[in-house]
DNA sequence: ATAGTGCTTTACGTTTACGTCAACGTCAAG
DNA sequence: CTTGACGTTGACGTAAACGTAAAGCACTAT
């Protein structure tokens, strides 16, 4: 799937790249959102001549924002969350900035996923009343 | 809490009622939001002459707009998710229609379940590997 | 040489979800 | 009866997340 139909592009080898075209149908969005992506910082592709050209740290960190889109974060937050996972992380004193940030960010995760759950059984008692509703259809 | 400090509103017996100050301000969000709700038909507050006058009814529905807004959702499907469990389902087409409605959110929920599941358990391997890194520094 | 295909930048348009005045009504308290 | 405190309706502003031309390179194919 990593070779286009006209024009090859990709090295096929360990360190494939595609380009635009490329990432932004496989990944379902326009290039337009990719590059707009790339204009907020939250993916940084190589420029071979003017040419935009993704490498596979380009697709992870697409897919990260993907998900956290799916999720209902607002892209510069999504932007400080996969930075998070490239910062550097010599010193203790940013291992424990790092660390507090995961910590903050697990608890909002938490939130969401009690919000999902609750979600979902709420949605199973309705689809419970309605199937009541039609046994009582049948038999009166 | 359901009484104000000053302007006593609350009827105080089954069948309370709140100003739109007392609702915002208990669900953390301004009037202007609450207004805005309103004219996506998102919530229809009685009104006593001009005033909006909330009942419990409006509070339930308040508190899944908000959730839904959590979890990322527009208004607008917002507004399809909470029509439907007040929707009629006195006909059997109708009330197939409404499961089958069910079927495609619980379907989305799912999707954002699994995607809130990922997001914690990498949290929790790049918090393993952080402290990690952390031990190293104090036994090199 | 020219046409076609794909990529590029620039820039204005659009939708969603409210924020922010402005200007006015209303009711109880001083 | 005027002053607040709260409520109301417009109406314009704004930030986020792209959409949508417009116009121009670069390379290939005919």
């Amino acid at each position: 799937m990593t070779s286009g139909t006209a024009t090859e592009r990709t090295t096929s080898r360990a360190g494939e790249t595609w380009t635009i075209a490329q990432v932004a149908d496989e990944f379902g969005v326009t290039h337009r959102t990719v590059r707009h992506y790339e204009d907020l910082g939250l993916i940084t592709p190589e420029r071979r001549g003017t040419q935009r050209v993704y490498h596979r740290r380009d697709r992870t960190r697409l897919s990260l924002i993907l998900r956290g889109k799916r999720l209902g974060f607002p892209l510069e937050e999504i932007r400080t969350i996969i930075d998070l996972f490239d910062a550097p992380r010599g010193r203790r004193t940013q291992l424990e900035y790092v660390l507090g940030q995961i910590d903050e960010r697990r608890a909002d995760l938490e939130q969401r996923l009690r919000d999902v759950q609750d979600a979902i059984a709420e949605l199973g008692e309705f689809e419970h009343r309605c199937r009541d509703d039609l046994g009582r259809l049948d038999e009166p």
